[in-house]
RNA sequence: UCCAGAGUAGCUCAAUGGUAGAGCAGCCGGCUGUUAACCGGCGGGUUACAGGUUCGAGUCCUGUCUCUGGAGCCA
């Protein structure tokens, strides 16, 4: 036992850094390798409470050394029966590979061998050794077996290869499965590149309101909250709140008031559509992250915006790179070159007009024309990105008509710092703009778009009392991990997706 | 919401309008330090649902449902 617990030395930092992270205020992060300083009896405590648990399966493939008196727990992906002797793939979901375990017929527990099936969970006490059978560097000569949860034949997860549909299916059970558990292993790996990106630049994680009463610009139809049972005569006033309020849509006007105030910050939550729209791009329920600063011009939030974008992707090729493999093996071949090509390579900029000259002269028959005034259609999105510049493209500098009003007027008054990020594959995945700061063009702008300036007033306060240029995006963070894994489809980013007509699990 | 395609065994898929099949999974047996193990055997179906055409429909027609892809909207 001593000996695995060595070998962990590097997972047990890990754990007292979770532990202390409030204090350090360093984001703690398995990539970073930062420890947070805690004190020795925090450190104590938690290398007693980690005395009794088990080895993690990815400790004791990357193990250089043989070890005694090991202890793993997980689930059966599959056994395989010789004379007197068994074989378990063990996954414990802590790496894509499984740990081999070798269990011959005097082993104790091995009467249990039977019932050890495909997704039983078992837990196996034993010894790691040299593998003497090509396939596995390690595997684990069990000394006693335990089975903690049969599954009988009717688990629906076999051996082979399943559709995503039917996965989809059995969304409860999908993690079990290579492929979902390489992407929520990457997803969680990318949610932790995320703050480890703003708290690297002096950016505040912030929580906006999940239940809000502003419909920003109406970034989508909204789902309502409400208490109300649907009585004859309820009004408004009656329910929960006093008013009509709603699932939030995005969190940037409220990030807007804390940047005007602690100068940079993001949000990182979940954000609610209740678009009637069924592609593989959208989702009722998603993941938005939302950096907000003060004094960024469209220039820095283009910056940023490259930075973030190139962070993640080379988060993902220096820490998911098993995952990584096999997304490239099985889901698209071309993943790994194109993150590569995406940290390596400068992001196009071009101005809006500039982008319609281009599709215009490109000669090509788009069903819908692309032309000034209007917005470009994924069609347009995907010639630019895929076919003529085969690079990330930032678009900027809008029509005023076609975006929110809280965008910045240019000088021109017909444009504004509006810019979009357009990628292979997904098309656009971040979307941002410098903000409106001046008060009287921000209220012309209200105007401009049929908007009620009451409804605004505490956001035209930002203005009135100490305004400053700033700009932000914000980020799908389903769509970020689509385009960093190879995933085409939303609903087989998140665990359980939410989209019209679904909510099972 | 619109357009297109699909729906057959637990899963992945076959089947000119003419007796519904295979591989895998499962079960039984055999063999083997195995590697998506292998070999033999067995069970497994309201062909999404409801109508219609036909001597006869998995196949053709109509409607409904579901799924997938694309579009719109967007992140």
């Amino acid at each position: 036992m001593l000996g695995s617990m060595l070998q962990l030395a590097g997972d047990e930092d890990r754990r007292i850094s979770l532990q202390t992270q409030t204090s350090c205020g360093v984001w703690p992060c398995e990539a970073s390798g930062r420890k947070a300083a805690c004190s020795g009896t925090e450190q104590k405590r938690v290398s007693d409470w980690y005395d009794n648990m088990d080895t993690r399966i990815r400790s004791l493939l990357a193990s250089e050394t043989a070890q005694t008196g090991v202890h793993i727990q997980g689930w059966v992906r599959t056994r395989r029966d010789a004379k007197g002797i068994s074989f378990l793939e063990i996954n414990d979901g802590s790496c894509l590979r499984n740990l081999q375990v070798v269990v011959d017929a005097h082993a104790s527990g091995a009467e249990l061998l039977p019932r050890c099936t495909t997704g039983a969970s078992v837990s196996v006490w034993g010894d790691l050794v040299p593998s003497p059978a090509p396939g596995q560097r390690w595997e684990l000569r069990a000394t006693q077996l335990a089975l903690i949860g049969p599954a009988d034949s009717s688990y629906p997860l076999q051996k082979k290869g399943h559709s995503l549909e039917f996965l989809r299916t059995i969304a409860h059970l999908r993690p079990r499965s290579n492929l979902f558990g390489a992407v929520f292993r990457t997803r969680n790996r990318v949610a932790c590149a995320v703050h480890e990106f703003f708290q690297a630049r002096d950016f505040l994680w912030v929580h906006t309101p999940i239940i809000t009463a502003s419909d920003c610009e109406g970034a989508g139809e909204m789902f309502q909250v409400t208490t109300l049972k649907g009585l004859p005569g309820e009004r408004p006033e009656d329910d929960f709140f006093g008013r009509r309020t709603y699932l939030t849509v995005s969190g940037q006007l409220e990030a807007e008031a804390l940047a005007c105030a602690l100068g940079r910050v993001y949000t990182f939550g979940p954000t609610f559509r209740a678009e009637n729209s069924n592609t593989a791009r959208h989702a009722a329920e998603f993941w938005m992250i939302e950096p907000e600063a003060a004094f960024f011009d469209l220039q820095a939030d283009m910056d940023l915006a490259e930075a973030f974008l190139k962070a993640m992707a080379r988060h993902v090729l220096e820490t998911c790179g098993e995952d990584l493999d096999f997304f490239e093996r099985f889901v698209d071949k071309q993943v790994r070159a194109r993150l590569t090509f995406v940290v390596e390579r400068p992001f196009v900029r071009i101005p809006y007009a500039e982008a319609i000259r281009i599709l215009q002269a490109s000669g090509r028959a788009f069903e819908f024309k692309p032309e000034s005034g209007h917005n470009l259609q994924s069609e347009h999105e995907r010639f630019l990105t895929e076919e003529h510049f085969r690079a990330p493209v930032i678009v900027h500098d809008y029509p005023r008509g076609i975006k929110p009003f809280y965008m910045r007027l240019n000088d021109d008054g017909e444009t504004v710092r509006a810019m979009d990020v357009l990628v292979p594959g997904i098309g656009e995945v971040i979307g941002g703009a410098q903000r409106e700061e001046r008060l009287e063009v921000l209220m012309e702008n209200l105007r401009y778009h049929k908007l009620k300036p009451e409804d605004y007033d505490w956001y035209l306060d930002l203005r009135r009392y100490g305004t400053v240029p700033h700009a932000g995006f914000g980020v799908g963070f389903e769509r970020l991990l689509m385009f960093l894994t190879g995933m085409t489809n939303i609903r087989d980013v998140i665990p359980f997706p939410r989209t019209p007509g679904h909510a099972e699990f």
